[in-house]
DNA sequence: AGACCCACCCGAACGC
DNA sequence: TGCGTTCGGGTGGGTC
């Protein structure tokens, strides 16, 4: 159900990182070329030959560096995932690349083909031209409140807009407007100093006790080398409409914001007006 | 410029 | 071996 977020993002770089730092890749077959972005520098079988250096991520972004100075650049949107194998694994029908590397062999699925790549060689341009925001955790509260305040649009739709903050996706959007007991349709406008005082902690401690609780549980993924960064977290508002409010017991709504699914406690979160 | 809409994609869930 | 329709998720490009 749940696709990968920030915190499951990051889990799986720093367990790829474990596996595969220093391994060369040997051999590639790029199954499904799709999945390459349009304005991808570099084709993804330039990668070949090419040891992998560094492991990190930027808001949803996988990044991986190589020697020679390339980047391979990874969104798995909803479903992507990799697979690590040590030995030669026949490909299923949503593996869309097989590396062979030095010792593993990695296959990438995506059963929606949502997720996209890229081959650049320069991170930092590759980034600004995705006019990203800052990363969630050590946000200035002061630009947050600038932010918010100029904006009429509904509070959830800025927290998912990756140019004010990076890494916020639906769930935790809705998972950190409960925490703060405010109302996913108040504007950005109606939002208090303290609203957002309290959003910059809440943001922070949402998505760093998702990675911790990612951090446990991939124990068992690392065993049997997959990877697919998805873990069970428990939520309080996404996916429990119907359910009572955990803090409450009042009935969760669910209504359809921005084209998203989007479920909230009409009595702990109310709009400001 | 800011806000909004839609395409992309296909398995799951649902309606009949 | 039931078949057709709807839904959803993040991002980017287009429009107003």
């Amino acid at each position: 159900m749940t696709m990968p977020e920030l915190p499951e993002v990051e889990t799986i770089v720093r367990v790829l990182e474990t596996s595969l730092k220093g391994s060369q890749i040997q051999s590639m077959d790029f199954r499904y070329p799709g999945l390459l972005e349009e304005g991808s520098e570099f084709p993804l079988e330039f990668l070949v030959g090419k040891t992998f250096t560094d492991f990190s991520r930027r808001g949803k972004y996988l990044v991986f560096e190589f020697d020679h100075a390339y980047a391979w650049i990874v969104h798995l949107r909803m479903e992507g995932k990799f697979h690590l194998y040590e030995a030669p694994q026949r490909p299923t029908k949503h593996t869309h690349l097989v590396l062979e590397c030095d010792d593993h062999t990695v296959h990438y699925l995506d059963t929606r083909k949502f997720s996209r790549m890229a081959v650049v060689s320069d991170v930092d341009a590759y980034f600004i031209a995705k006019k990203l925001g800052p990363e969630p955790f050590g946000i200035d509260p002061e630009y947050l409140y600038k932010q918010i305040k100029k904006s009429t649009r509904a509070i959830k739709n800025i927290l998912l807009d990756q140019s004010v903050v990076v890494g916020i996706g639906n769930i935790y959007a809705d998972e950190i407007l409960f925490e703060t007991q405010i109302h996913p349709l108040t504007k950005g406008n109606k939002i208090t100093k303290k609203d957002v005082a309290n959003l910059v902690v809440v943001i922070e401690s949402v998505l760093s006790s998702a990675i911790e609780q990612g951090g446990t549980t991939i124990r068992s993924y690392t065993s049997s080398l997959n990877v697919n960064g998805r873990f069970q977290v428990r939520l309080n508002a996404y996916g429990q409409a119907g359910k009572p409010c955990t803090r409450c017991g009042n009935t969760l709504s669910r209504i359809v914001l921005g084209g998203r699914s989007t479920v909230f406690c009409s009595k702990c979160q109310k709009v400001k007006r």
